[in-house]
DNA sequence: CTCACTTTTTCCACTCACAGGACAAAGGGG
DNA sequence: CCCCTTTGTCCTGTGAGTGGAAAAAGTGAG
């Protein structure tokens, strides 16, 4: 099938592009109400969306005590990618226009393989979506990588734990293989576009999302924009010195937050206390799968294990020291926690809203959520789709 | 004198005057080559400018191979007031429209004293620059404050160090008593917009902007728009743990940063040592004065005392360590460090350096400039004339 | 000094975006 | 069936802005 590929063609149409993403078919009326434009500059721009198929009739409005409005809502045929490369696995969505999920798979997968082995899975999960009738091309995906970009380009900088990715041209290369405009960026960031689009985050200017998977990241909005840093490493929280003179870091340094605390740290920490008969919970539990993971340590501490709960409050501690710091620092509006470990819920939540709570001053926590992610494993890849939706609701 | 207070009518306009602001003089057809505006439409712009008296004509240019050009600069007679009320002193000063300090007074001064005493103190010495000649009047005012502010409005919020100004309307009272537009921010802010405008950090547009005086903080540059925070309290750095169960500080907690190393901070310790007689040069600056502060640590430490350069170099490791942390989450292009103690100078920048080109990842420091200021104490009253001809220089 | 060539400035006609009023179309409620 | 409200369309006026032409004011070579 041809795929659309119109774009805005003013910034007007891309604004109405975005409000119909945002808040679904609306009338006309509706619309007018929003934008501040004449009825008639208003007609004009509708009708050229129309013209170029980006958004349809969509019958008659309800009406509101006068002559009925007609619905206008964006092509229902339009269909995005989202895909979310984890460390360990890797998501891949399709969405329509509005950016609602229609189909989801997530399969473990290991991005040491490298970009090629990566993607040829990603465009055969993508292949699979396809053949299930949910999509017949994609007018746009967006790709969330674990490691810091260089946005403009779409291509990974230095990834620590990705070697064989640096320089790897993914923008150019998926938008060859996909046949659409392809938006990379790092997956911490898209976690903070879905939260933000249809999550926690949907009404706060100012916030950080920190992510807490294998490694640890730290998602940050100003201004409802995202922001990357000058390199495109804003939000690596996770080399950040947690316990001085801590752990050594396959960084080369010594105490960072990653080597506390994060999925796989926490998984070595269960695996040394199962070996070390602390805990029978954590010790049958490894009998029996041969490893440990922190799904492990949250099932032990669902179950009450001690251990399971103190590595959780200790890991929380830690996080909540970091983010008490940039709480400092930055003033968010809202802290978002996410990521794999969410599964480890309110405990951790808990350690690490007393730890920010003690140690920020009143002035930027008096008034500051800290809560779990709404989205789950689905905030980045609707953060994916955010981002090239963003990018084709633009003016061209 | 009959103050100008028109201002620009549209944003062409409040482009050309911060072109005019930050450029000089120019002709016509420079500004011609800078704003992307028919030649037409420009000629309009600009003789509704002369029209306001808010630009003037400067006689010709020089010559490009044709015709000269009518050069036009901003009114010589307009006059800004950038004040800067520190912990323990407060600088004011004269700029023109070009922020070039044409007059710049430093008094001591307790800002424990309150709003009311300090702003007396203000006027008077306002009132002596006018009285030198150098100022028939005031068109515009920044105001900046050692601690946070809430900006639209111009009120401090809860500062620790300043109690008494709590929710005092130092914008809406300085308007009256000065008779012209008033702005207000924190000092830190001001100081980064200091360094911006005519400092180290020109090109930049994303930096930190550390300030060392009484306390610290740290001003927050994004996108080159000062980023203050949800609460007004962004970059509150000195209140970030930068020992686990340090020195107790005023605040409340244990380990601040502020704790242990600030101005204040290095007093007390330099009085400390005095007085254990660690150091020959400084308890002889002890029974000189009475007491130390950080200026006479600054002159043991060039006299070469090893005590003095000791506290200096640990100082600046704490204030690496806390500075690496930001370095890894915010990823600027540039870090200033200014305040009180830029006389202690370079064995501070060497210490601070070392700490955060070690503890931070290679993709953020790479090319990551770690500098003194340029400005020294006039960066705040210059951010401060800055903040008010912005404000000025905008669409009404 | 004159002439050819540049650059700057002014003038003017034309385009385009947009607002807002008039009016037709469509629906609700008595 | 009538009156009122809302929605959609049409049309004209206005003001922003562009770009070309030509005048004004220089420069430099011969």
């Amino acid at each position: 099938m041809r795929r659309m590929t119109a774009r805005p063609a003013n910034a007007h149409q891309a604004r109405l592009l975005r409000l119909l993403r945002d808040g679904g078919p609306n009338s006309r009326a509706q619309l007018g109400d929003q934008v501040d434009l004449s009825r008639s500059k208003l007609a004009v721009e509708v009708d050229r969306l129309l013209e170029t198929e980006l958004v349809v009739a969509d019958g008659l409005a309800a009406s509101r005590g006068g002559r009925r409005s007609h619905n206008i809502r964006l092509n229902p045929h339009l269909r995005f990618l989202g895909v979310d490369i984890g460390a360990t696995s890797v998501d891949v969505a399709v969405t329509n226009a509005e950016l609602e999920i229609l189909g989801h798979i997530n399969q473990p997968m290991d991005v040491r393989e490298g970009p090629v082995a990566v993607f040829e899975q990603v465009l055969a999960m993508a292949a699979k979506l396809r053949a299930s009738g949910l999509a017949e091309g994609f007018d746009g995906a967006g790709i969330g990588v674990p490691g810091p970009v260089r946005f403009p380009e779409g291509i990974p900088v230095a990834p620590p734990i990705m070697p064989g990715w640096d320089g790897f041209p993914v923008r150019e290369a998926l938008s060859q293989d996909l046949g659409c405009p392809v938006m990379v960026d790092n997956d911490v960031n898209l976690m903070a576009m879905g939260e933000q689009h249809a999550g926690v985050a949907r009404t706060v200017a100012d916030f950080l999302c920190v992510k807490i998977g294998t490694g640890i990241g730290c998602g940050i909005v100003v201004g409802g924009e995202v922001y990357r840093g000058t390199t495109g490493s804003a939000g690596d929280i996770g080399h950040i010195q947690a316990v001085p003179d801590g752990r050594p870091c396959a960084c080369g340094n010594r105490g960072c937050l990653e080597a506390h605390f994060s999925g796989a740290a926490l998984a070595r920490d269960a695996t040394e206390a199962a070996q070390q008969r602390l805990s029978a919970e954590l010790a049958s539990r490894l009998e029996t799968n041969g490893t440990l993971s922190a799904v492990d340590v949250a099932a032990a501490a669902a179950a009450g294990d001690a251990t399971a709960l103190d590595l959780i409050r200790e890991g929380g501690t830690r996080t909540g020291q970091v983010i008490a710091g940039l709480v400092s620092f930055f003033n968010p509006g809202l802290v978002v926690i996410g990521g794999g470990v969410t599964g480890l819920g309110h405990t951790l939540l808990a350690a690490i809203r007393t730890q920010v709570y003690r140690q920020s001053l009143p002035l930027a926590t008096g008034n500051l959520p800290i809560v779990l992610g709404e989205l789950g494993p689905t905030a980045g890849v609707i953060g994916a789709a955010r981002l090239i939706s963003d990018h084709l609701f633009s003016p061209a």
